[in-house]
DNA sequence: GTGATTGCAAAAAGTTTGCAAACTC
DNA sequence: GAGTTTGCAAACTTTTTGCAATCAC
């Protein structure tokens, strides 16, 4: 189980905030993901490890982590928000299957580029920004071809 | 007040539905907007229309304009979807003000391009795709500047 | 007249909040 | 001990749905 990072205790003393057990449970489980999850997620894994946790205490914990910019909130639209570690990671922007729902990660300099230089040339103070892009992932248009194929 | 698109007719023909008082009144009303709403915003317009419309049919309007293509869903991810004509008006994409919450399009046809050479680099089927930056906007920031100034 | 559509109210689904009890520092 | 945090349940927000009455074709 990787430590708690040092950033999350300095930023609970500096704010005189308490580090709880369901704090730590928490924050460490959401911390170590290498991927997006959602609250419900991270609810069923912090009871795995603590039966008590309850579901308010999760969201009320995601809030401080995303306030202390240690995850990021994600928003692929389906009515839910869903979280990644912010730290440690570099920016990259995602392709939605509608089909099977994958989520697949991707960075292109070029892009980010530009969005910058379109910005900044409309007086825009960029601070992040999301790319989502929608289609079908390799694994199901094969799949359709297959099907198609019989 | 802008003519029901064409379009708008055939499809209900064509599929069985009827032209009720309450559709033409929200299609109407939905389709000549310059910029995007909200299911709320557009049940107040269509209530000073027909006091009687309901949240209910709204709804089930603006499902039926998006499944036409004729609106588009936008989620600038304050827990509620916006729409927008979707005829007549090329792709854009978003700059969304993080302090003022105003939101200004852009487009540019290079940023396009570049995303579908990295969609298909992954064998990924581009259906659409949507980029937000958020940020602070031009008023924003001249407005945070005159205020340091004082 | 027949079957689609409406309005209403209740249900969903995800998230937030008030409060008394429990816990951290 | 003081003051934060928790768990619970209830509240909230946006959107969807079941149903009987109504309306378009």
């Amino acid at each position: 189980m990787p430590n708690l990072p040092k950033k999350f205790n300095d930023c609970l003393r500096e704010k005189g905030l308490r580090l709880t057990t369901q704090r730590a449970v928490i924050a460490r489980l959401a911390l170590s993901r290498a991927s997006h999850f959602t609250a419900d997620d991270l609810l069923l894994w912090a009871r795995e490890k603590d039966k008590g946790i309850s579901r308010a205490t999760v969201y009320r914990t995601l809030s401080l982590l995303t306030d202390l910019e240690l995850l990021e909130g994600l928003d692929f639209g389906d009515g839910r928000l869903c979280y990644e570690p912010a730290e440690g990671r570099n920016h990259h922007d995602h392709l939605v299957c509608r089909q099977c729902g994958s989520i697949t990660e991707f960075h292109c300099e070029a892009i980010e580029e530009l969005q910058c230089e379109v910005a900044d040339k409309l007086d825009f103070k960029v601070e992040h920004h999301s790319l989502k892009i929608y289609g079908i992932c390799k694994d199901c248009s094969r799949r359709t071809e297959d099907d198609e194929r019989r």
